[in-house]
RNA sequence: GUGGACGUAGCUCAAUGGUGGAGCGUCGGGUUGUGGCCCCGGAGGCUGUGGGUUCGAGCCCCAUCGUUCACC
């Protein structure tokens, strides 16, 4: 089955609409948030934890499944699916981010990325052709096309020959493309500068992929230019195409940005604030591991109705977290990635109701009654 | 019983006779296209006890208590 973008629903004061993302491998209603799960494993979590959590799709990592265990090894399985024992739709990274930010050396040339593996220090080039190749080998029903991410802040100079580059690459990308049944999504660079994100995207919608994510934000700028920007994005790319947020963010973000239009969220987040102790609630952080826990009877959010809240007090929770047991990597992770969940899940039936607007307030609103 | 070694932060240990520190733990903060990692900060000490020498003692001397090892 061919990959298609259903258009739902448009609230009627924002930008904030409904959709309904048809994959090879299922449907996902939209705006969604991508659990993260880097090697192919969202950290923690069993396939059925993390559907019980509500998540219809997650997110596998090119780079870091090239470099373990392989994607021949993975291709030779049939795919990311059969391997981890996730038959929902899968998006993967392209890795171009993950050069930037986690290989020791990195060179980028007009061919590829050259890099140094985090893993064991030996050298790989990552071409647009070869991150295709990866991904359709994993078998990814959304892919991200190979993009060239500058570090912020940067110069305009070098942000404008990082988008430019990236465009070729993307173009390059949709060229190597085998499987059509796979969806293709490009990358929207451009910086902090809205001129060469205009540019960006008007580049990269000439090539005509299956949809479109903004790229570069959430490295370090302020909250308030990131909303900037993405305002500033969103009404480029054409709505019957999905917009992608990529690695945000925060539940104040997420809301934010659906606001201006975004239909897809991936954040390391809920999953890694979990295993530092960090917790969401409707009222706000949580941190397990403080003192004031200890004899605490009462689950981590009276409102919230996932596995670990219905089962485990903030005592027991604690106790696990300062011993170290591994059972608690689980059960907050479970709770965090539920809590992201049944936030979408509220954005979601608030667009439809007509209401974001009052959802939105009413959402800040909780947070200040701490 | 005799001889030796050692007593310093909750734990393991540093510190030429000259302002007592570290790691871990603890407490608090951070974490945005993932290394269960990591980073930042705070609290915590009459240096076993009592004397002595010295301008000055965790350090040198004596006694005492405790731990530990070796030998009767």
């Amino acid at each position: 089955m061919a990959f298609e973008f259903e258009r739902l629903e448009k609230d009627s004061l924002c930008a904030a609409r409904l959709g309904i993302l048809h994959t090879a491998h299922g449907t996902v209603k939209t705006p969604c948030f991508m659990p993260v799960g880097t090697l192919g494993t969202v950290k923690a979590l069993s396939p059925d934890d993390i559907r019980e959590c509500g998540a219809e799709i997650i997110l596998g990592n090119t780079y870091h499944l090239f470099l373990r265990p392989g994607h021949e090894l993975i291709g030779s399985f049939g795919g990311l699916h059969n391997f981890m024992g996730w038959n929902g739709p899968i998006l993967t990274d392209s890795g171009g981010f993950q050069v930037f930010s986690l290989a020791q050396m990195c060179k980028i040339e007009e061919s590829g990325a050259l890099f140094r593996s985090h893993v064991d220090g030996t050298l790989h080039s990552l071409t647009p052709e070869l991150a295709i190749s990866i991904q359709e080998a994993l078998g990814s029903d959304i892919m991200m096309c190979l993009d060239v991410c500058a570090a912020y802040p940067s110069g305009e100079p070098v942000i404008k020959a990082a988008l430019e580059r990236t465009t070729r690459w993307s173009k390059r990308c949709k060229e190597a493309r085998k499987r059509e049944e796979l969806a293709l999504f490009g990358i929207i660079q451009g910086g902090m500068y809205p001129h060469l994100r205009s540019q960006s995207a008007y580049e990269l919608l000439e090539l005509e992929l299956n949809g479109y994510a903004i790229g570069g934000l959430s490295v370090g700028e302020p909250s308030e230019m990131m909303y900037e920007l993405v305002e500033h994005i969103a009404p480029l790319v054409p709505r019957h195409y999905p917009l992608y947020l990529m690695g945000v963010g925060t539940p104040e973000d997420i809301v934010e940005c659906v606001y201006r239009g975004v239909d897809m969220f991936d954040c390391v987040m809920p999953s890694r604030n979990a295993r530092n102790g960090l917790l969401f609630t409707q009222r706000g952080k949580l941190v397990i591991k403080n003192a004031r826990y200890a004899d605490d009877h009462a689950p981590i959010d009276q409102e919230c109705g996932c596995y670990t809240c219905r089962h485990f007090s903030r005592a027991y929770l604690r106790h696990l977290f300062q011993a170290r047991e591994l059972l608690v990597y689980r059960l907050l992770t479970i709770h965090n990635v539920f809590y992201y969940q049944s936030l979408m899940s509220q954005i979601r039936t608030a667009i439809s109701d007509g209401n974001f607007l009052t959802f939105r307030q009413e959402f800040y609103n909780k947070r200040r009654e701490i």
